[in-house]
DNA sequence: CTCCTAGCTAACATGAATGTAGGTACTTCC
DNA sequence: GGAAGTACCTACATTCATGTTAGCTAGGAG
């Protein structure tokens, strides 16, 4: 088994594909990305779309988003704070992949075991 | 903001998509969706291939998907133990999705900022 | 007789992800 | 005057995901 990569590959143990794939597929770096499709959005916007999501949670999983070339950030410096967030060209694209899966689940939800829904 | 959701919908806090949704995309969850992709495969061949996953997570995963019928185990009676492992028509459809995303994600890291990488 | 394989399970240990509570610096609304 | 909104940050606590080690079955290889 290959440890590192030469060409990326998400089976290998040590390529960073590996960790791109985990911010993207984070609980809330999910739904920052499909909430982001509708355009731009400011944070307590998306605090409040994102059922359940806490600031703190909100605010590093956008960090995480921004680092990682998915996300802009653009902040006004006024008083009380104004910051607004996009996805860039490459959010988009992730956002897309991430939305079909999403959709995917809710889709079929129902033709799922009910024991998949308990515990 | 809607707690439960009569209608899956994963923005909401309470509703089943979203753990269904974490199961699908939890970090050995995914690459054994994929890694099935190629056909019916035993337990140890899934360790070997998908690198750096412990026995036991594999196991408990496998046995997740399992739950969630995106997974068949057929087992032989047999010493040494030999079980196989394959999608379900379910887990095809949800594998297809994840694969997409998980292959974008492979095809352009190399467009992603140096600073996603390290950390 | 011992080690090796397969496919697990249980007990325990760690680490990462997530949550909670509080503070910030102002403004507007009541 | 007091509360709420805005977009955070910090310290601390907890929970969950994951890892580590050991053990189990029974046969074949050495």
């Amino acid at each position: 088994m290959s440890l590192s990569c030469h060409l990326p590959n998400v089976m290998a143990e040590m390529c960073p594909s590996r960790r791109i794939l985990n911010h993207v597929t984070s609980r809330w770096g999910m739904l920052i990305l499909i909430a982001l499709q509708d355009g731009t959005q400011r944070f307590s916007a998306l605090r409040r779309r994102i059922g359940g999501v806490s600031e703190r949670m909100l605010a590093l999983s956008l960090q995480q988003l921004e680092r990682d070339g998915l996300v802009h950030r653009r902040a006004f410096d006024v008083v009380p704070p104004h910051v607004e967030y996009t996805l860039t060209p490459l959010g988009t694209e992730a956002a897309a992949r991430v939305r079909a899966l999403a959709e995917w689940v809710e889709d079929n939800l129902s033709r799922l075991p009910p024991e998949a829904l308990a515990g």
